[in-house]
DNA sequence: GACAACCTGACC
DNA sequence: GGTCAGGTTGTC
């Protein structure tokens, strides 16, 4: 699901909820969505029995500090030099519901309605508790995120391995040059989606910047002239900023943490509108895989 | 660069 | 039955 935007919406959803309160209890349901500990180079570390039930003990009686987004990963810092870093992947998702509105049948019922699910559900692979009582599920349908308890020194070597590009909304038009001279013979597509270039942009993002900077998602990037680098990168913080002001994209399984939907998919101008006139021109649109992934994009507008 | 793998569910 | 999906990683 979620790209920058969305980690953003529940990084500034939960910073309110989660603030200083302290774990109670943690129960982990699939042990594979655990991790502790920095991952090995080759080696994917599976989260095993013991090591969930290390990550349960490791979080008892820790408090949230705060939270932080880098690229796509969501960090929640502990007290005692713990973090836990989440990457939602495709469908992770997490809901935080306070206790007023648990203890409260009705309150309960308009949640799991608004959230389509019963909590636990079984895409529920961890259940946080708080000591107020408020819970916070991770849930993820296909099992592709997971979470992982490291140390401050481990999450740097996490951060370190990834090799991850500069963050998008804070990136300069000069250091945004370089690094397309860096990268001159990638396709658009392939260089916006490439998480060691530009860090959070996901394929959603990457389709509606190109098209609102007219840039093909073939084009290879070193041919993009001085003014067309300056407004691709404005068309890329543009539609960040302006996603995040609505709460992300939300299509299917995206919640922000309350159950209530992000707005910003009604926004998409091209992203899964394959044969829809173009905004702009009129022309279907037109769908391809690109480095194996679909991009929608105007072949009459975006050169 | 293309492609499979990791999974489940929606849709045709 | 097959194809597709917000992401990443590893192997040709």
């Amino acid at each position: 699901m979620p790209e920058l935007p969305e980690v953003e919406t529940v990084k500034r959803q939960l910073q309110k909820s989660l603030k200083s309160k302290q774990i109670k209890e943690v129960f982990v349901y699939m042990d594979k969505m655990i991790k502790v500990g920095p991952a090995k180079i080759s080696n994917l570390k599976i989260g095993s029995k013991k090591s969930s039930r290390n990550f349960a003990a490791l979080l008892k009686n820790k408090r949230v500090l705060g939270l932080d987004r880098r690229a796509k990963y969501l960090i929640i810092r502990l007290s005692g030099g713990g973090n836990l870093m989440i990457h939602l992947r495709m469908s992770g998702q997490l809901i935080f519901l306070p206790k007023k509105v648990l203890k409260n049948p009705l309150t309960l019922s308009l949640a799991k309605t608004a959230i389509k699910q019963t909590l636990p559900s079984k895409h529920t692979h961890v259940e946080f508790i708080f000591s107020n009582g408020d819970k916070l599920f991770y849930n993820d349908t296909r099992q592709f995120g997971h979470i992982r308890f490291v140390t401050d020194k481990e999450m740097k070597n996490v951060l370190s391995q990834q090799k991850l590009g500069p963050e998008p909304l804070t990136l300069k038009l000069k250091e945004f040059s370089e690094i397309i001279k860096r990268h001159s013979s990638k396709r658009a597509k392939d260089f916006l989606l490439n998480q060691e270039v530009i860090a959070g942009i996901g394929n959603i993002y990457a389709d509606e910047s190109l098209f609102i900077s007219k840039i093909s998602p073939l084009r290879k990037v070193g041919s993009l002239k001085p003014d067309q680098q300056k407004l691709l990168l404005q068309s890329i913080q543009k539609v960040l900023q302006e996603a995040i002001k609505l709460g992300g994209s939300s299509i299917e399984s995206f919640l922000m943490t309350n159950g209530t939907a992000g707005k910003f998919s009604d926004q998409h101008l091209v992203y899964a509108k394959e044969g829809k006139p173009c905004p702009r021109c009129g022309k279907p649109l037109h769908a391809q895989k690109i480095g194996s992934r679909t991009s929608t994009f105007c072949t009459n507008c975006q050169k």
